[in-house]
DNA sequence: GATGAATGAGTCTTCATTCAT
DNA sequence: CATGAATGAAGACTCATTCAT
């Protein structure tokens, strides 16, 4: 989102630790979106940031911790942002593909932090943890929230686990937003076709029997 | 698999093109997913393949063309062994819930060095690319079969995309297998619990109306 | 000796130069001794004396000079201490060799800080001045006035040069209690063994001819 | 000795393994004695030596396996010189007097690398129990042997410990070679005359009741 | 053709010191 | 006057890659 925003500037020297460290995150999640992880340098995150690269340290206590911090941030604008991205829908069907539409968009935005992210998940257990926990979780539960709407409403089968299916749909979006979208360059139209599919199946695979889950 | 081979051995010195690729090759496999990719150093791969650090850039013209030998080598293995994974079932229930369980199982065996593929996969376009279109392609390909086999036989609706439920499948293979397991580190067995569901939700959003498909 | 005393604190922001000057020098000693000069970080010296880093600069114009500091009021207390450490004696070779084992025994109580102020001594030319003109010639002039008692008993000849001697015993001194206890990790008892040893060969080198400075 | 001795050079890139590691020791013990252990840099070593930084890592492990193989040499060629330094002497005073005195020329020459192994000595318990096992008793065996032959030929009491008295000298030697002329900055020449009252001293507590062991 | 010696660019990190508040 | 935020210079070490032998 903002991570292309404008980056706040102190001058050099001027006292003041809480901006400090709101640039350097801010100056971080820009390096490391551009350069990965590895490649880029404390340094040129420091120099984005206007200060000094000792401060990383004193304040992170080095790279890996302004990665977590970072992710912390990042973890809650997430929170956030989530509900807003996809409203609340009162047909079954529209539900599930706008989650999946709006994620799609949302991946190909995010594509060279969310690199950065999956990546570092990937490599040290801490960071893979911390986005189970924090951010995956959260967004299970959001989904989860919205399918027992539908549920107390009729349209989602009793006998669904809407906590499972909150999870295949996170995991979903995750791999075609992410993998399929990015990493295997697929082209994001037919992404989009394929989900649109996807979420017909799930829908049909939930909906109440007779119900009314159906749009398409 | 052979991960834990035993581990071919020249004698040093020994003029032999083949032989020495296929050792490098494994010890790189060996050592990679050992350290990781950043971590593993050439020159303990090579000393492990006992042979010098050279002979890794003129057969493979560096570091990153050992991963891409390594990787081929697996795509190979990878297409033989999928199909012998899950064997066919005449039930659609029993197909896809096995294609689940024998992939979470597979996934926590080769955890370390699919770590190594997907992270390298994510930072690298390339290796992005080539899994996704040798690994991934193949495994759709494969599942889409199995499905419409089903589908022939009537389980399956006539109106599903089996190429699309197959992508599908894969992504969640994925997702539990490597990511649920692995990443986040959650308990196998509440792994295949989710999993079992999920089986049942696409099992019902792909059955024929009338049809025999759902087993439990 | 008072090195693990208990610590003087002032609140935090007390204006009480005296008293932070104090603070910070027991501080100093104690870091010192604990990390060695190069490795003790004037952070830890400001946060256990309870005040800020500026202050060491203010006061003390930077590290070194709190080094100069704490060794100038360690000069102060060895010149009271070394005195009552070996009590004057009738015997001269009593005295020799009280002085050797008291001093053995001292070494090894102060080996830390020994070690800083040793190590600053050969690094730091100006450290090395002060420690030779206020420590070793204080020590010397003590063990020199010393002998010249037994001299003017008729014990010692009266053609010795007692500074001389007492040179030849302070560097006995340190060589016998830091390098061959200390840095050399030879076991105690062994050092006092050879000490007792040399005190004899010292003390049948300087008695009167006739005399009764013999004990053993 | 050859410190200052012509600087091997290798052209660069020329493949000598024995030859790199004798260039490195001999400009790491340059380096280290012109600018001390802490300020000399592995890069100003690797410039003089003409090789490249990585080099050092490679074969020493570091900046401190460097000073430890410059130890290793300097110990090797210490024990062949020693002898060549004090030859022995018919008469004992003319032995420790010869003893003081070169010893004394040689710390003077040797200054600055002395500087290093000291404080390395005291800093690092690994250095000081080498040089105390190495250099120290090498010397003490060496001047143990020359007081027994004074003792076989009866111009040192037989009741007289050498082993004890050769450490005692040894020590002498350090503390006034080192200590006084080079640490507390004493005239060499009032070194010198102090270290040859000192001589008296001891052979006087050494020699023979009826002995002829006393020159001046 | 194989070896392994040599390269050298690149990075994180540490800390005494300064100075805005 | 005390604080502690910010500085910035400096250095050891790693490793893929090259190339002399």
């Amino acid at each position: 989102m903002s991570a292309s925003g404008q980056l706040l500037r102190l001058e050099r020297g001027r006292h003041d630790k809480q901006g400090r460290r709101a640039c350097l995150v801010e100056a971080a999640t820009q390096v490391f979106a551009e350069k990965g992880y590895e490649c880029a340098t404390t340094r040129e995150v420091a120099e984005r940031a206007g200060c000094s690269e000792g401060l990383i340290h004193r304040y992170f206590g080095g790279k890996r911790g302004l990665l977590l911090a970072a992710l912390e941030q990042k973890a809650e604008k997430a929170a956030a942002n989530a509900a807003a991205l996809a409203p609340d829908r009162d047909d079954l069907h529209d539900e599930v593909r706008g989650i999946f539409l709006s994620y799609l968009a949302y991946a190909l935005a995010q594509r060279d932090f969310m690199r950065v992210v999956s990546e570092r998940a990937i490599v040290d257990p801490e960071v893979g943890r911390f986005i189970g926990s924090r951010l995956e979780e959260e967004r299970v539960r959001l989904f989860a929230e919205k399918l027992r709407r539908h549920q107390r409403a009729g349209r989602v089968r009793g006998d669904v686990d809407c906590a499972v299916v909150a999870r295949m749909i996170s995991g979903l979006c995750y791999q075609s937003g992410f993998f399929l979208q990015v990493v295997f360059a697929m082209p994001p139209e037919e992404v989009r076709r394929i989900m649109r599919d996807v979420a017909q199946v799930i829908v049909r695979g939930i909906a109440s029997p007779g119900g009314a889950g159906e749009g398409s």
